[in-house]
RNA sequence: CGGGGCGUAGCGCAGCCUGGUAGCGCAUCUGGUUUGGGACCAGAGGGUCGUAGGUUCAAAUCCUACCGCCCCGACCA
């Protein structure tokens, strides 16, 4: 409730190892620390954002009907030396060997120990489609790790994975995951394109990525303008209304530098439709058929024959997205983070002026708190006696979006609001709590 | 892994070239005056100078090795 009360380490000059404003903002503001390269621990401020970010994450799985599960971090071999795996991921696969000299790895991913865990579970098709996921920690041994924590080695991810009958089913599922992550991106307030991409290791022929704008991005990407205009407000989750969605969305040229094609694009997106900027990597949802299910076998009974699952793998980057957001939204001439109110670290400040002498305002302020309190918006109180516009600066940079000032201006019933980067106004705390609570969704 | 750079107080830096036992700004603490867009005055605390070894009467400074971190490249949610 008191700010004077929470560890949040903030520095007023930018730590010399940040290069991008995510990176130097989000160590400015003691949202994280680093523990070694690529490795970071998360503060308060900014754990309590990545949290916020992984419930929207984990209703919108739910809403498609996935199941959440935890899977261990640390894996065995002999999974991986199933798929093939164990050989093929190289140096990037942090491989670990226990007391009994048993090879273990972090997890880079977890199609094996997932596909492992159905193959043991499900035998009927009866019981299929089966949607899981889960939200857990991840290690790939970059070689460069950089941007803080948007290329880093361990990193917080939602993994889902798909098991379908057949390739129509198969593709069912990859649709609702595509579906889910445009309503995601639109929660977070970010636009989203999803790109046709690569599959890289995981494998596969079906494929997109989620983008988002940013110039930090390390994306190259081109598209057409035109893709920004699709909306998905009217989708329904049955299987033509989520063809027609991706169809929609697959119509227009949008890929990253691995596909581009300059011929293609010229000829493809006319001029002035045309857009080439950068982009931030926040999702990645991959089709794969029986690529694991069939050397792990991973089978149902079906017709009176075993039939290997076919399976996909729905990724959103949730420590990155705390970054990408920076990236996105960040309000470049006052240098301060703007956080959309689902997933601000707090919806409202209130700032009393207070001295030693007078603390008549910090006693407002707590009323104020329990009023807001009572209406479920996520408050602190800054009750360090900071000069009064150095406690504003302080939570424009934070991103706090809004602030309610107990100052030389206040009076009992009108209490002075303020959007950040706006005018303050007079309301009543009603009408404050109407319009904060709005706001979410 | 190749190329470049850096390591001195919580953060940003100076000192190193030319060896003589550490300094500045911010932050922190105490007292006071302040308070509407990152205040002011007075005082205080905090550093085995990345680690180990060497040269020297003497090393933050010179030499060697190692460790860590950052940047550019090839690879990636």
């Amino acid at each position: 409730m008191f700010f004077s009360n929470l560890l949040v380490p903030i520095l007023k000059n930018n730590p010399s190892e940040a290069k991008i404003k995510s990176h130097k903002l989000m160590l400015r503001t003691g949202m994280i620390k680093q523990s070694s390269a690529g490795i970071y621990s998360w503060l308060p401020l900014g754990f309590k954002i990545m949290k916020k970010i992984e419930n929207i994450v984990r209703e919108e799985q739910n809403r498609i009907n996935a199941q959440e599960i935890l899977m261990p971090t640390i894996q065995s071999s002999d999974i991986w030396k199933e798929s093939g795996r164990y050989e093929d991921y190289g140096e990037e696969m942090l491989r670990i060997t226990d007391r009994q000299k048993r090879e273990m790895l972090y997890g880079p991913t977890n199609e094996e120990l997932v596909t492992d865990i159905f193959r043991n579970s499900i035998k009927s098709y009866k019981s299929l489609p089966q949607l899981l996921y889960h939200i857990q920690w991840k290690f790939r041994d970059e070689l460069r790790p950089r941007f803080g924590i948007m290329r880093c080695r361990e990193f917080y991810m939602k993994d889902a994975y798909s098991f379908d009958l057949n390739d129509d089913e198969g593709e069912y599922s990859y649709n609702k995951f595509f579906l889910s992550y445009l309503k995601l991106f639109k929660r977070l307030d970010l636009k989203a394109i999803p790109m046709a991409a690569d599959t890289g290791p995981i494998g596969g022929n079906l494929s997109h990525e989620f983008i988002i704008l940013a110039e930090t991005g390390e994306s190259k990407i081109y598209t057409d303008k035109n893709i920004f205009e699709v909306n998905h407000q009217n989708c329904e989750i049955n299987k033509i209304s989520l063809e027609n969605l991706r169809k929609n969305f697959d119509k227009y040229y949008a890929v990253t530098d691995e596909k581009y094609n300059k011929i293609e694009f010229d000829k493809l997106v006319k001029k002035e439709d045309q857009l080439e900027t950068k982009g931030i990597e926040v999702g990645h949802i991959f089709y794969f058929g029986d690529k694991y299910s069939k050397p792990m076998n991973a089978s149902v009974d079906y017709d009176g024959k075993k039939v290997f699952v076919k399976m996909g793998s729905y990724g959103v980057g949730v420590s990155r997205l705390v970054g990408a957001i920076i990236e996105a939204k960040f309000d470049e001439k006052n240098e301060n983070m703007i956080w959309p109110i689902n997933v601000a670290p707090y919806e409202c400040v209130i700032i009393p002026l207070i001295s030693k002498s007078d603390k008549t305002n910090l006693e407002k302020s707590m009323k104020v708190f329990n009023k807001l309190k009572e209406n479920k918006i996520d408050t602190i109180i800054d009750n360090t006696e900071e000069n009064f516009s150095s406690k504003m600066k302080k939570f424009n940079l934070i991103g706090v979006p809004y602030q309610i000032l107990l100052g030389k201006k206040t009076d009992d019933d009108m209490l002075e609001f303020k959007k950040v980067g706006e005018e303050s106004v007079k309301l009543k705390i009603d009408e404050i709590i109407k319009i904060i609570n709005s706001k979410k969704n």
